[in-house]
RNA sequence: GGCGCGAUGGCAGAGUGGUUAUGCAGCGGCCUGCAAAGCCGUUGACGUCGGUUCGAUUCCGGCUCGCGCCUCCA
């Protein structure tokens, strides 16, 4: 039995999907107008992974993951690059897509693109409209009336009252309430076309909380299992989806727009969140540079999806080597991932992803399996251990090329110089002479080069 | 100011009302020409003050410290 701790109760809930043997799941995606940071990669891996879990618990799963292509952000960046909105948001689509599959991270069924999907907006404020829960505001942006949806502040524990917005924010003019947000901008004079749309409002585009709850219902439903996101996400950006896509329901149908509401933790940069703002953020593809992508897709699940990541160079290294470890037991099989769910390992992993996603434990039965492996070099036990790193995205490769894998900067020796100097070792312990042996070795090491001397000769790895 | 989350051994990071994960690092041993890897053993922890309990790191309360949200943010 599957628990997820759902943010919409703040505890663990036993998880019933609507229609049995199917999960509906959207995740709040990417802003498209810059290279993914380790928080972008931490949603990533993180929803990867949950989607894994679902599809290896028997699930038929629907993922949706959105990309939005259309705010503030594009367009300044867009204008300053001097380039079309378009031209920009594809690059940095076809950006992540890249960043993504280094990390191990499966296509979501459906990756909508908010521009594609405007007419479904407008037809959601139309009907909040009609419903009396929008307004055209002075500004003669369309905004949505807070006050007017009984159940606003359920979601992030906040009520209106405590909310006293204009506290830190000046309230935008024209608005009734300083609460109320943006549901479709009306048009600027300066902005690019490309950025206009015609709607009964007059032109303009929509705000970026409407993009969501137009293109869940649209690929899932009115009505959906689970949707995700980071916890900066909760409010206000979740909050106004379920007064908008609730709002905006036949009053005589209603129901819960998302039953289980699932916020990963953020990464950290020295105890403080890595985010654009503050300008503390690697981009995956800077990290990739020095790191192995597994090791950091193994550097996000040995984590608890909820909890703070904190990330340093110092604890990727740690992560490497634990990694090594994993792959060092599996090296001399040719093993086929195979999971027998008979066995303890395999029930202990089982308990532990049931438990709201616990990948820490389950990756501790993974060193538990590797140990038992290592002292039995057990076929068996490999292609267990393999088939249940493989529902976490893990240990899929040959073990020996991640082993001997060079990171994309610093450019170790060549495998080729490397196998004539441990030939050239092998010669002179052949011949005795443990003073060249060691002397060679020790050159290696220090091109990061560890040399390892079993019976079946010597091997190597980079340290 | 309001709301929320957290504090675990040198580091990272789970978990549990009593037997005290897992990884890295350390220490002792086995193996090895010597190492490395591996194996065996081992040191070491639950912020603080109270309460509940036969017993609390685990439950409850106060305090301290840290973080986040209340603005765009994964």
């Amino acid at each position: 039995m599957l628990t997820i701790y759902n943010t919409l109760a703040r505890a663990k809930q036993e998880f019933v999907p609507i229609e049995p043997g199917r999960v509906r799941m959207y995740v709040c995606g990417m802003t498209v107008y810059d290279y993914c940071h380790l928080g972008h990669a931490r949603v990533m891996v993180v929803f990867d992974m949950v989607a894994r879990w679902l599809r290896a618990s028997g699930y038929r799963l629907t993922y949706v993951r959105n990309i939005t292509d259309i705010d503030d952000k594009i367009i300044k960046r867009a204008g300053e690059n001097g380039e079309p909105i378009r031209a920009l948001t594809d690059r940095f689509i076809a950006a992540m897509h890249e960043d993504a599959e280094a990390l191990g991270v499966e296509r979501p069924d459906h990756e909508p693109r908010a521009t594609d999907y405007v007419p479904q907006m407008l037809g959601l404020v139309d009907a909040l409209e009609q419903r009396g829960l929008a307004y055209v505001a002075g500004s003669r942006d369309v905004c949505y009336a807070v006050r007017k949806f009984p159940g606003y502040g359920r979601l992030s524990g906040k009520s209106l009252e405590d909310l006293r917005a204009g506290e830190r924010v000046d309230v935008m003019e024209g608005k009734n309430d300083p609460l109320d947000f943006v549901l479709w901008k009306h048009a600027k004079d300066d902005e690019p076309a490309e950025v206009k749309w015609d709607s009964r409002w007059g032109q303009g585009r929509p705000g970026w909380h409407i993009e969501c709850s137009a293109m869940s219902s649209q690929l899932l439903g009115a009505h959906f299992d689970i949707h995700g996101g980071g916890q900066d996400l909760q409010f206000p950006h979740h909050e106004n989806e379920i007064a908008q896509s609730e709002g905006a329901m036949d009053p005589n149908e209603g129901g819960t727009f998302v039953n289980y509401w699932m916020h990963n933790g953020f990464v950290r940069v020295d105890n403080e969140k890595m985010s654009k703002s503050l300008g503390n953020f690697f981009t995956i593809r800077e990290v990739l540079k020095s790191y192995d992508a597994e090791v950091v897709r193994f550097f996000i699940l040995r984590a608890h999806y909820r909890s703070a990541l904190n990330y340093s160079d110092a604890h990727l290294d740690d992560a490497r080597q634990a990694l090594s470890r994993l792959y060092t037991a599996l090296k001399g099989f040719d093993a086929e991932p195979r999971v027998n769910w008979d066995d303890a390992y395999a029930r202990r992993f089982r308990d532990a992803m049931n438990d709201d996603f616990g990948t820490p434990e389950a990756v501790a039965v993974l060193f538990d399996l590797a140990n038992e492996l290592n002292r039995t070099r057990d076929a068996a036990l490999a292609a267990q251990l393999k088939g249940l790193a493989g529902i976490l995205g893990l240990l899929q490769r040959d073990p020996v090329a991640f082993l001997q894998a060079v990171p994309a900067t610093s450019a170790g020796p060549a495998a080729a110089d490397i196998e004539a100097l441990i030939a050239a070792r092998a010669a002179a312990k052949k011949a005795k002479n443990f003073a060249e042996a060691d002397r060679i070795r020790d050159e290696l090491r220090k091109h990061g080069i560890v040399l390892e001397d079993s019976a079946g000769g010597t091997t190597w790895r980079r340290a």
